[in-house]
DNA sequence: GAGGGATGGGTTGTCGACATTACACAGCCG
DNA sequence: CGGCTGTGTAATGTCGACAACCCATCCCTC
């Protein structure tokens, strides 16, 4: 759902099939793949990342490993021990706490913003669908793709960069906890059928019951097991 | 009042009077100077900053200086544009807007979470003193870190690691656009007398008081001379 | 005279090598 | 036997040089 706009600018009357050639830095594809590799849980929080081992690793010098670490450390994934060393950073039972408490706020604030401005929220119901389609369909990575791009374009509906990029980099974290959480408990259709009140809340102008369903549903997400979280140091 | 606490951990039973030689990288150092420019006006936004030229000037390779300024852009301060340059982000009156608007989101939220928890705000008491003092010495640059401690505080009262840090993140902006704004306008015994109604709201638990303050004042920060901002582009 | 392609300057991007630091282990002295 | 000291190793920190790239300008062709 994402590869559908991978290249955006040039278009116009070229001859189609002829992508244009890549030209972004080592830098951001390297940052690029250790980004997946964290979010995806196949580097766990506490893993140590060794600039050499992962330099002769990927066929490039140091260089732009240090950089793509450094963009990595910025998205709050990576953090470094000067002279000491770099990992993932851990992941506490606090911190994630801390993390959906901080997505409550901004997603409460984006609300308010939407029904103070009157913008519409109709966008929001293809999501809606898309996520109920999955829930039926059991598809999981579907329904959390689908999930994400609901909550994404609620942010955007405010028309606020800052809240946005705040809340992408926030979001970034929340891709790694579910990544790393247990699934178990998880109803799809459940969670498929918490959206639409709050769009009809939202188009309805009722502040305070969009506010209370927004502020439900981050707390269930925030509720698991914390054992499933590896523990810091 | 920083100064206090320069060497923290070792202690114990040394001489006296023997400072720790000093021993961070040079990327910090360089980045501290860079940002202490950008968030004093020195280098306005706009000003492009060129690594080779502030690798010279600084007597160091271009190495620290380039993460210096990825240190900045994670600050938000700077913006790269590839293979072009990179300067100081230009401040656009929607993106001051937007900054303090997400601030007023912070401090609310602090404050909830204060009065949720119980917290005592009996702390902020001697930072309204300083204010006060402050405002009446006529003393612009007391009040300013006065005003910065006060708010400092309140966010950290709410024990709320992330929200603490990206309120420091979004301060540095703050301070950035009080370093270009117009201060002719400012009433300093005003500025001091605006925060001992917000403990006394938090002391008294009227959560609605003290939130309409906390909105009130920051409004009022926010509402300054556009046309003092350095336009983008 | 106007359009298009080459060219030059200046900047960032990448590389490999060297310097500095911190930790761990072994060895020595009390 | 305990604690301090010296050394080794592996990591990050820093450096200087080269390569890739964008932009502006100039020249050449039509």
């Amino acid at each position: 759902m994402i590869r559908a706009m991978t290249f955006s600018e040039p278009a116009s009357s070229n001859p189609p099939d002829i992508a244009p050639i890549e030209n972004v830095p080592l830098r951001v594809k390297v940052a690029g793949q250790l980004r997946a590799a964290i979010l995806s849980g196949r580097l766990p929080p506490g893993t140590s990342l060794v600039e050499t081992a992962l330099a002769t690793q990927m066929n490039v010098s140091r260089a732009p490993i240090r950089e793509a670490i450094q963009i990595l450390e910025n998205d709050g994934l990576v953090e470094t021990i000067a002279y000491k060393g770099k990992r993932v950073k851990p992941l506490t039972a606090r911190e994630v706490a801390e993390t959906y408490s901080l997505r409550e706020v901004f997603e409460i604030m984006a609300a308010r913003r939407i029904l103070e401005a009157g913008t519409s929220v109709e966008p929001l119901r293809t999501h809606c669908a898309t996520m109920t389609a999955a829930a039926e369909a059991n598809d999981f990575e579907a329904l959390t793709a689908a999930d994400e791009a609901f909550h994404h374009t609620l942010i955007a509906l405010a028309d606020h960069d800052l809240l946005l990029a705040s809340w992408k980099s926030l979001y970034l974290r929340i891709h790694q906890i579910m990544a790393l959480r247990n699934r178990d408990g998880d109803n799809l259709a459940e969670v498929a059928g918490n959206h639409p009140p709050i769009v009809d809340a939202l188009e309805a102008g009722e502040a305070e019951r969009a506010i209370g369903l927004i502020a439900a549903h981050t707390r269930i997400l925030a509720a698991f097991d914390p054992a499933t979280i590896v523990e810091a140091r």
